[in-house]
DNA sequence: GAATTCAATGTAAATGTTTTCATTATCAAC
DNA sequence: GTTGATAATGAAAACATTTACATTGAATTC
């Protein structure tokens, strides 16, 4: 590989003018700049990135921490993270990670040598990651939850449901279900609380909250069925909270020889293509994932940039309404 | 941020010293490493990513560039390679494409720079990018199809599709359809390869290949089936090329009143989460995508790090028989 | 006690840039 | 033809490391 010095010298010039080609051409003169753009032609010469990021002490890059799970609307939140760092120039460096196992350290580090400068984490699981205190001064934003006192971006799920309830409310459901995980304690909440807005009872044998971790989205829709079903005590609604679930519970419903919508409306979460390619279409709420990461890109770019930026961005969310309720 | 010199001072030590403390422990004495160790704890010193790079020029970063498509799979894909690149030490860059307008020089570009050390690319659609000159000697490794004479991972798709007619015949399926993109020029010859060998016979009225830019899947297996219906020409069976369109054919034979598998089998490929979240279960072609991920991963390091490596991996597919077909 | 080894450490060059400051070239004005 | 201003260029320091080579010091051998 050639480097500047390779152009400077076979362009006859100091490698101080090379540099300037490219870094503010405008105060070389029209001769040399061509004399260094056919000599760094002929060399097929590129700028050194980790020596200029080194002298200039500032990165362009960006860490996107996604949980380990296929959910398909990570993807699209990526999409958001990168499409908006390209914009601004970043690149994006991809992490991941097992629930059970995280550990963030390994990403503050990659901050802290300057491979990075800094973290946008993407995830609804914040509040059981403890407080790392290398954590400190890393530049960071997550989705979904706060964590550790950065800006974070966050969809109303209280809202989000209460409106779910309350459609399937004024549809005339009265008994519902709550399907979900552990970790969804908000969304959870805000279903028993709108039960009673609306005057409808809680009944605890239709919910179940699985465990997230290593426990199969699939297998927990079918085991609730199966367990409606054995207990004969079927709701007339259930309100899940991802689509995936909702896909779940109703492949299982229609197994059972239920109806759906008519026996039993179903609800899900997210609007991903699942929502739409399933049979019924799963009524849903839609969360704009891409631009969740956009703007959450958005706030991390500035704050590395020592821009003020906000602490809090919420998205509303919106239902989708399709044949399942 | 505190640099080597600060600790080397702090330490009373060289700065050569406390750089063997980190990459070469065993040659300097306990006590010096002691001194060195308490001296970068108390000034929160990590070795600089930039500077260690720039001075040993090998960067350990790879970049996994993906289409712009929400394609369950391709996050499994990603997955397997940075799971593998994280074994190895290194990071993933992540870049994506829209397929109507992809310039691979963008990525090229960063290899150049010093950035990264390598590409693997994941597409199906390879063959539609035309050979950039830029690119001759990047560490590339491609997935599905050949690019540039790189290595590549590759799924037997001939023999998959072969052995998903074989099957279906052997269900006395007689008149098949089948359902994918313009792109899936193998796919498609295998079809009609498999159907000659079992002495079917093709029906060109019964055959969509979509455009693959722009159309949505989940309208292009609609239209599909509302075609058929239309026509009165309903097959016994029909292959699509992905999960995704096999449930958005279920769906629309569904609604329009045909019963699968009973009126008409319907098969996908990939075995993805949807095919098994659907009703009836998607009867498919399992790609193990994290598998591949893997090897392309596996590949381009052992390239990069100058070990010989094959110029392609076949993988083989499996049915996964499910309700569909 | 001098010579020899070898372990531990230090010095300085090298990696490829950007940028400050200094120098030289160019040109207009007198 | 000086002078002065300005435009163009160069020299060298700085960024934070690693590493080949040199040096020091202690232990071992005779």
């Amino acid at each position: 590989m050639s480097s500047i010095k390779d152009v400077a010298r076979e362009a006859q010039v100091s490698i101080a003018t090379v540099s300037r080609v490219y870094n503010n051409p405008k105060v070389v003169r029209g001769k040399t700049k061509e004399r260094v753009y056919s000599a760094a032609e002929k060399l097929g010469y590129t700028p050194n990135f980790l020596a200029q990021t080194l002298r200039k002490s500032i990165v362009g890059t960006i860490i996107a921490i996604v949980p380990d799970v296929s959910n398909a609307f990570f993807i699209d939140m990526v999409r958001g993270i990168q499409d908006y760092a390209e914009s601004r120039g970043y690149n994006v460096l991809m992490g991941h990670f097992n629930l059970n196992n995280f550990d963030i350290r390994k990403y503050v580090k990659l901050i802290k040598s300057k491979a990075a400068d800094g973290i946008v984490m993407a995830t609804g699981h914040n509040r059981h990651f403890k407080p790392v205190k290398e954590a400190r001064n890393v530049p960071m934003v997550t989705i979904e939850e706060e964590f550790m006192g950065n800006p974070y971006i966050y969809v109303d799920n209280f809202e989000a449901i209460k409106k779910i309830v309350e459609y399937l409310a004024f549809k005339g459901r009265k008994k519902m279900g709550f399907l979900g995980f552990k970790t969804e304690e908000e969304r959870f909440e805000a279903f028993k609380s709108a039960l009673k807005m609306y005057g409808l009872e809680y009944d605890k044998s239709m919910v179940r909250k699985g465990e997230e971790v290593g426990e199969a989205v699939y297998n927990s829709a079918m085991e609730y069925v199966e367990s409606l079903v054995e207990k004969r005590k079927i709701p007339e609604a259930i309100v899940c909270t991802s689509d995936v679930l909702a896909a779940g519970a109703i492949k299982w419903l229609i197994k059972s020889g239920l109806n759906v919508p008519k026996d039993v409306a179903v609800t899900g979460f997210d609007n991903i293509e699942v929502a739409e390619l399933v049979y019924p279409g799963i009524t849903t709420v839609e969360q704009p994932h891409e631009s969740m990461g956009h703007e959450a890109a958005r706030l991390l770019i500035n704050k590395i940039e020592g821009h003020e930026i906000a602490k809090k961005i919420v998205f509303q969310t919106r239902i989708i309404v399709r044949e399942s309720a």
